[in-house]
DNA sequence: ATTAAACTTGCATAAACGTGCAGAACGTGC
DNA sequence: GCACGTTCTGCACGTTTATGCAAGTTTAAT
């Protein structure tokens, strides 16, 4: 990747969060801190940003910034702590989600990473950066969830096969485990978890404890559950021996 | 290959991708780095893109939304005419290119169309409107083309049909018809033309009368031709029969 | 006050860079 | 055909840039 492309996303994170934090922006790119510093440096030289000890901040952070900030803080930080399940090499299925969004672009740079998605929002995404493969899963696109799916998508999901699976969307309980809303939704998160070694998920506060009428698969099928650390419900679903992960 | 005709290739990428590295364009072309950094001197000196270390990139790459805004007059124009061409309840697929990205955002609206496409970026933009449904091809995504394609891919188009087809990012002539820079591509596009009842071109002037290696089909397949009105090439065109439109 | 993390600075190395030069390909005029 | 100039290309040389590491300093939190 080239220095003035990665200087150019920080400056994207910076004007669309923010914020950047030296140690985060290193672990995305592979680099050193050292770098990123000094990118920040340069970026701060030329009035992008204003140099804070841990990161920079940009200069004009308006009161309506920081509250869009503070409600997709949540997710940045989950995207955060579940994107480090990931190692070199690996292919990855991302399902439809804003939360899953906020995963693909907190993907580290230059890993060999391939990535399989039916969701074309997050295929733009990706789109953009050169260091890793991209599958889009096609198929009917559904509005309401932002996700290609019906017969073909299902066939699709069938013929690949992905190390690790992002499923995203759902309610999740211990006693129902992953649930979804209709029945065409449940049917490709299921063709997605057997096409995926490990199903991760990484659910926010708000989609723990609750469950949706169509069943997806039992909480014992989870291999990573990735949630905030005050999360309520997540006690239930350690106790049933439901690995978790916890942010921040 | 012709010199002026790789350095075509470059501001291709250049203007879908938003960046080039030095070193792989080498690659690609079988010729020494120095050349190709010549080749990046001399379109940075023509303001076609700025120098970095490592490649090259496009000159005003805002955030990764806003880019692919900075569309040319010409294409929105031509695209604002090929629109003309739809007809309410018809089904549209859609290639792939920054032509026929224009196209998708000057579709107009309530006109109950299925879309159809196999590239994300389209895909996301139709996405957010709700009067049309939308039908995403997937496979293994192009960087260079920013398209999907495939085995897979063909294999969706065949089982599906358009009224209309737009066909993007080729040369375009009198004797040679369309063709494509790539076999997988000139294959994707001739399944996509056998699916689809009318083809339609629209065509920027930089891509009259040139041609690439790989034939698609031949100019008298040609439905309609949306060109601007100083076109080069035109005539030849017309007067094998190939039905032209012209944009303002 | 103590400690750990973040920071700056200097240095070493590898990659990318620009320049000058020479040979090859091509067109032009004699 | 032949001399000439132009353009494109690759190579060699010295220069610049980006990056990581080590050493020492500053910052923030306990």
């Amino acid at each position: 990747m080239l220095t003035a492309q990665r200087q150019q996303l920080i400056k994207d994170e910076l004007s669309s969060q923010g914020r950047v934090y030296a140690r985060d922006l290193a672990q995305r790119f592979g680099l050193s801190e050292d770098t990123l510093r000094r990118d920040l440096r340069k970026l701060a030289a030329a009035g992008i940003c204003q140099r804070v000890y841990g990161g920079a901040v940009a200069p004009d952070a308006g009161p309506l910034h920081q509250r869009h900030q503070h409600l997709s803080d949540e997710k940045q930080r989950l995207a955060a702590a579940a994107v480090q399940l990931i190692t070199p090499g690996q292919t990855i299925l991302i399902d439809a989600g804003s939360t899953n969004t906020a995963i693909a672009r907190a993907l580290p740079a230059d890993m060999d990473l391939t990535l399989i998605t039916n969701a074309p929002d997050i295929a733009t995404i990706v789109a953009g950066r050169g260091d890793m493969r991209l599958i889009v899963l096609g198929g009917v696109f559904d509005p309401q969830t932002g996700a290609c799916m019906g017969p073909t998508t299902r066939a699709e999901v069938a013929s690949l096969r992905a190390d690790l699976f992002f499923l995203g969307s759902c309610g999740v309980s211990a006693a129902q485990g992953v649930t979804a809303f209709d029945a065409e939704t449940a049917a490709l998160k299921q063709a997605m978890h057997a096409a995926s070694d490990q199903v991760v998920i990484v659910a926010t506060s708000d989609k723990l404890g609750t469950a949706a009428p169509f069943r997806v698969l039992p909480a014992a099928d989870i291999a990573t559950l990735v949630i905030g650390e005050d999360a309520p419900g997540a006690a239930a679903l350690a106790a049933l021996g439901v690995p978790c992960v916890t942010a921040l």
